[in-house]
DNA sequence: CGCCAGGTGGGAT
DNA sequence: ATCCCACATGGC
């Protein structure tokens, strides 16, 4: 995948694979196995050879909801509270005060907000047994749920239920404009369109996809970016080597 | 200090 | 449909 000119995306893809290497999201505390804090990654966990648990599912589910505009920096130490206070499964986490579990999540910003976009979906999970079998929500339902927007919606789909279904964020649409294939009023559905038309509808692709774009919106993409080494210079508007063609 | 980070919902135009 | 705003912490 990624050699066709017809298809930007697939070489982009390319590129930022060989610039970064296997990214293997969604980033799990839970399996660490350890105790504590590495500055810099938890291990990843999602891959081919590893399947999920409820428990991983939720915790997944947990994260999209808490990374919502928000660094997962600070997203991480909220999750680690919430695993030391054995938080991190629905029934514990509704068994709390909000109080408390908006101080538990405090880190991760809008913290009353989010307590309560975690109990909605805790509920949402339990009532809908999504958890226990496997069987993913239809993404509607998900978008019905008060907190749950496209973003973190295709996240749960993707990361906790395997559901091939591309993530656009902040980095995605920063990274089309700066390529020129879209704009800030792109509509989310468009550029979803975009990737999914392009790309092989496998969940595995889209989940390492959208892995990379992250990392390389982190590494170079920034709101203020980072051109010096970036490896798609080439073909970047910000970038001193811009050629549309290629 | 000010800006930024893997958004979303509600309200006004 | 499309703007505008509130929501809030921690890193640089």
């Amino acid at each position: 995948m990624g050699d066709n000119p017809e298809r930007p995306l697939r070489r982009v893809y390319a590129t930022l694979e060989a610039a970064y290497g296997f990214q293997g999201w969604w980033p799990l505390i839970s399996r660490c196995g350890h105790t504590g804090f590495d500055g810099e990654g938890y291990r990843l966990a999602h891959n081919r050879h590893s399947s999920l648990s409820a428990s991983e599912r939720f915790e997944i589910a947990v994260g999209a909801i808490l990374t919502q505009n928000t660094s997962w920096q600070n997203v991480r130490r909220a999750l680690e509270v919430l695993r030391r206070r054995e938080l991190l499964s629905p029934d514990a986490l509704l068994a709390v005060p909000s109080e408390e579990l908006a101080a538990a999540v405090r880190s991760s910003g809008y913290y009353n907000e989010k307590a309560k976009k975690l109990r909605l979906a805790s509920e949402f999970f339990l009532e809908g047994g999504y958890l226990a079998g496997a069987r993913p929500p239809t993404r509607q339902r998900l978008l019905e749920l008060w907190g749950v927007g496209d973003e973190t919606a295709d996240s749960i789909l993707l990361y906790a239920f395997g559901v091939a279904t591309f993530v656009v964020d902040a980095y995605t649409r920063r990274l089309l404009g700066r390529l020129g294939l879209a704009d800030a009023r792109t509509p989310y559905a468009s550029i979803q369109r975009l990737f999914e038309s392009e790309v092989p509808r496998e969940a595995e692709l889209y989940g390492e996809y959208h892995a990379l774009i992250v990392e390389h919106g982190k590494r170079h993409c920034r709101k203020r970016p980072l051109c010096d080494g970036c490896p798609l210079r080439r073909g970047c508007r910000f970038g001193k080597d811009y050629s549309p063609e290629s």
